[in-house]
DNA sequence: TACGGCGTAGGACAAATGTCCTTTATGTTG
DNA sequence: CAACATAAAGGACATTTGTCCTACGCCGTA
């Protein structure tokens, strides 16, 4: 749910902080500010330095779908970079946010350039990939309940950092779905 | 729904046919054979040649959602070759099954060394990337009407290549419940 | 031929989830 | 302070989807 990359954090960090690369400039987000947004046209991929964001969109029956939450070291606007495309969905910081941010050409240089990083970002989207894979199957296949109870395990203080209306969005039921299984999970 | 990656079709073939790259091998399957399956160790990638094939996994409730179909051009096995895992998934043929195959050190070196092919897989690790987001966020906010409907714009012919256990395991639900909306459709 | 397996189709009922609406608490702003 | 937006909680009912079961036709094989 709340995904991090921690090698291609450490290994940006390096290169930003040995001085070796300047093609990064750093960048700060107040909570609920909008790093990217659905339908608009992306310039630059970014890496999380700090604190915590959302990827979500909007789809056309108005509802919210959380892709994800992403924390240190996750990277985004790479797949509207690649293939040259409008954002597919918004990013909104969630609590105070530090990003860096590294311009298309600079990106495609480095990607071109540095073999190591070029690995770090493709084990990147390897991630990602499988993350989706299993995310979805296991959305479609569990209930609410077991959906609730995998997320608790993982995230205890799941409820004190992300609202619930995201977590109900998270997972693809209504805010309503949400509540009613908590309740019947806490009578037990 | 039938993923097919023609640029990486034609780079490979390219490839093959000129004698440039003695890497690849050419396998053939019978249908419903199983060319990976959910569990074993991955050494090679593969790329599909020609055919079709499924690539589904059994979940713990006994239930198999399938992630996608493969055509012409497609890969897969890269995820499990590139972060040192299990198959989290089966592929198995549908009808007659051509593949081209790589081995692991075979297919690292020419990541290296090869910037077109280095591009041209991360081009299509993007693309599996992007079609799950939107896969899955559609599935989640549409009834099954919708996502029969939208199927069926896309492959009119639908029906007669994939059987109804198939598709229904595609979009999730049961075959019951896709009987039904077939026959709810069809009564407008 | 007779049988079993499999794909297709659908009835009847149960369970899960959505929709709509009301209430309460809390924090923000004019 | 009053007015207002927002998050949380849940009642009542409708709709959707799953579960279980039965039936039919097709095909391959003992």
């Amino acid at each position: 749910m709340i995904r991090t990359n921690k090698e291609l954090f450490n290994y940006i960090t390096n290169l930003v902080l040995s001085g070796s690369d300047h093609s990064f400039s750093e960048h700060h987000f107040a909570p609920s500010q909008e790093i990217l947004i659905e339908g608009k046209k992306v310039f630059s991929v970014y890496i999380m330095k700090s604190g915590m964001v959302k990827c979500y969109l909007t789809t056309d029956t108005g509802n919210n779908f959380i892709q994800e939450f992403f924390g240190e070291g996750e990277l985004f606007g790479e797949i509207e970079l690649m293939d040259d495309s409008f954002s597919y969905c918004t990013i909104k910081a969630i609590d105070m946010v530090s990003v860096y941010k590294i311009q298309k050409s600079d990106f495609l240089q480095l990607l071109d350039q540095d073999k190591k990083f070029n690995r770090l970002f493709i084990g990147a989207l390897i991630s990602k990939l499988k993350y989706k894979a299993t995310r979805h199957s296991y959305n479609q296949s569990h209930t609410i309940e077991e959906k609730l109870m995998r997320l608790k395990m993982k995230f205890p203080d799941l409820e004190k950092v992300i609202s619930k209306q995201d977590i109900a969005d998270y997972l693809g039921i209504t805010l309503r779905a949400l509540n009613r299984t908590i309740k019947a999970m806490s009578a037990i």
